[in-house]
DNA sequence: TCGATACATCAACGTTTCTTGATACAGGAG
DNA sequence: CTCCTGTATCAAGAAACGTTGATGTATCGA
């Protein structure tokens, strides 16, 4: 049945392009230790203000990250059940799963 | 360790795209189910032929898949390593992993 | 209320990516 | 050798993407 409810094709092929920019791996990095801050990131990556602006926009509205307003810093942190469907993607496609089910039908 | 040898962000960034299009994330799928020859990607997938190739020019380029010869045919097939390194990413930044070890460094 | 700080958004521009149609190449059939 | 079929490559145009600098918005402190 996971097989019989594997995600659209569009919506996967956004979550693959969410993390397909250098910069989007490295946020994605420094948030797998934990909670950050614009700033912060913004200090590690040595990147502009607005360049990561549109970077964790990227990441939040593919369902990679999450904000939280604290005061005038915004907090972004991970998203696990996103990368675990990433995960769950590679897994399903994974040859072997179907192996010999599935003849070709041509090159005869 | 396993943090130690995560592969280069350009690296992880290209494995990425190659699955950032629907058109390749449908290749991925149909070759899931085992080797396929472009013209029935073609015929499944109602896409032209030069479409076809450059996509699959992308998934060969990126370590997706590999191709085999055979007489007139061309059978693509799915590279189990590569999806296993996706997988093998998203398991390694997913977060909790190290919960607590790494503080932030700013807005204190 | 005023200024400063943290962050988001916008417009403009250059770059990359994707699609299409034309052409090239390779292998098999005759 | 010549034609046909399967696939790759190329050139040109369109669309999507990423960067930059300017501006907008929210929150805090004075």
């Amino acid at each position: 049945m996971e097989q019989a409810t594997l995600p659209a094709t569009a919506r996967v092929a956004r979550w693959f392009h969410a993390l397909s920019d250098p910069t989007r791996v490295e946020i994605v990095r420094m948030l797998s230790h934990g909670e950050r801050c614009v700033c912060e990131l913004q200090n590690v990556l040595g990147a502009q203000q607005s360049r990561l602006s549109f970077h964790l926009r990227v990441l939040k509205d593919s369902g990679f990250v999450t904000d939280r307003r604290d005061g005038r810093w915004v907090h972004y942190s991970l998203n696990r059940e996103a990368l675990d469907e990433i995960a769950a993607f590679a897994a399903a496609v994974r040859p072997g799963k179907h192996a010999g089910s599935c003849e070709t039908a041509c090159c005869s």
